[in-house]
DNA sequence: TCCATTTTAGTCCGAATGGGCAATAATGCT
DNA sequence: AGCATTATTGCCCATTCGGACTAAAATGGA
């Protein structure tokens, strides 16, 4: 196994990505990946892949799997914060239930951009790996400390029927999610791609006009 | 049905199981392992084990993991009829919003019973595999043309308000799932187990309470 | 009784997986 | 200029995967 030609071990190819992006087309590929294939179903090799690289280039930067994981997960956090951030801005100063319409069209854009998010929290959310816990502390604990407190208020003011905020918490949630969670579906289905404005616009309106009346 | 001295042919299993039972129990097994881990991340191996049988005898029964799939899904939709429709015989003869509300609470007991049904929603209904069209045709054409008809209906009442009727059944669909498909996340979360009666109960009158009003 | 059929287990294979590691090119510090 | 660090590739490993194939055990029909 000696004589093939055998090509230069190390570094060879530097094709022209800026040093700095490597580590975030990693992080966008791994979030892709994960989301479509769940932690174990991923491999390495197809996230470096999606990046352009080798797999080994992906331990170096995230030592294992579940680094690389945890890793995405930061990342997505940064990603949700910095979006809903923008819609809180313009919120903040609104009464209550124009604050809430705002936030809730603004988190409907979200995810209709980013449904990875809501795929990997169907995926990670079963068994007891820790990963759930990790997410249940890092993500929805934060968020639903928010949600409630918005939905308490409009209980009060009787905008929405009283009722446990934490089913209503999760109705919420999915309702916004769901066309964007399942856009393959409702493209198999009924040829429609959900991540378009019009879609993302009548989507709000169905759900603002459900529950604000 | 097997009474006692009958026994089908075919070599016996090391654990003794009445043969009859054994693709049954391999399609449980399916539906399972396929739920939590999506059709690539699922094993032959760890479906045969989750039955107590070798690898080989699913292919044997199934031929393909394809169509092992086929036949869970094909499965999973037999379950699925026949828990709706004890629901739907009582509920026929019922005032459109209280069949609407009996419908409702039929579906959500069957999610909380079945949550492998909306998860391998989520994982399948990815990419562009056949497997999305497939599910598209063989299960959410029909059910969205039953739920289709039912809202038109209670929009001409006055029930719930007008709106487009396909984002419509995407919220209530989401909206139903959402604390049995997140089981393991609302525990990680809150402690709660929401296959328990009580939170079924729950879920289903802040769901009633929030579309009927 | 003997043989075809049915149902099970066991074995082997090529491909892919996560991980370990050495080689090497680029960069930056002194 | 020299050297340590960083970023990258190629290759190796044991394990597991889907699948193909074979062996065996039990039954029923001839």
């Amino acid at each position: 196994m000696s004589d093939a030609p055998t090509r230069p071990r190390g570094r060879p190819a530097r094709n022209d990505r800026p040093v700095g992006e490597t580590r975030e087309a990693i992080l966008a590929a791994a979030l892709d990946v994960f989301s479509r294939r769940g932690f174990e179903g991923a491999s390495l090799r197809d996230i470096a892949a999606a990046a352009g690289l080798e797999h080994s280039l992906v331990r170096y930067h995230f030592t294992d799997k579940a680094g690389l994981w945890r890793a995405a997960m930061t990342h997505l956090i940064a990603l949700m914060d910095a979006h809903m951030l923008e819609g809180w801005r313009t919120a903040r100063t609104l009464p209550a239930v124009d604050r809430f319409a705002m936030m809730v069209t603004t988190y409907v854009r979200y995810c209709a951009r980013h449904p990875e998010h809501a795929r990997i929290m169907v995926h990670e959310t079963m068994g007891d790996s820790d990963r759930v816990t990790w997410i249940a502390e890092h993500i929805i604990a934060p968020q639903h400390r928010n949600l409630s407190r918005m939905l308490e208020t409009l209980m009060d003011q009787g905008h929405i029927p009283r009722s446990p905020v934490r089913p209503l918490i999760y109705i919420l949630s999915a309702a916004a999610q769901a066309p964007f969670t399942l856009a393959g579906e409702v493209r198999a289905a009924y040829g429609v791609d959900t991540a378009s404005e019009a879609e993302i616009t009548a989507h709000t309106q169905a759900l603002l006009g459900l529950v604000l009346r």
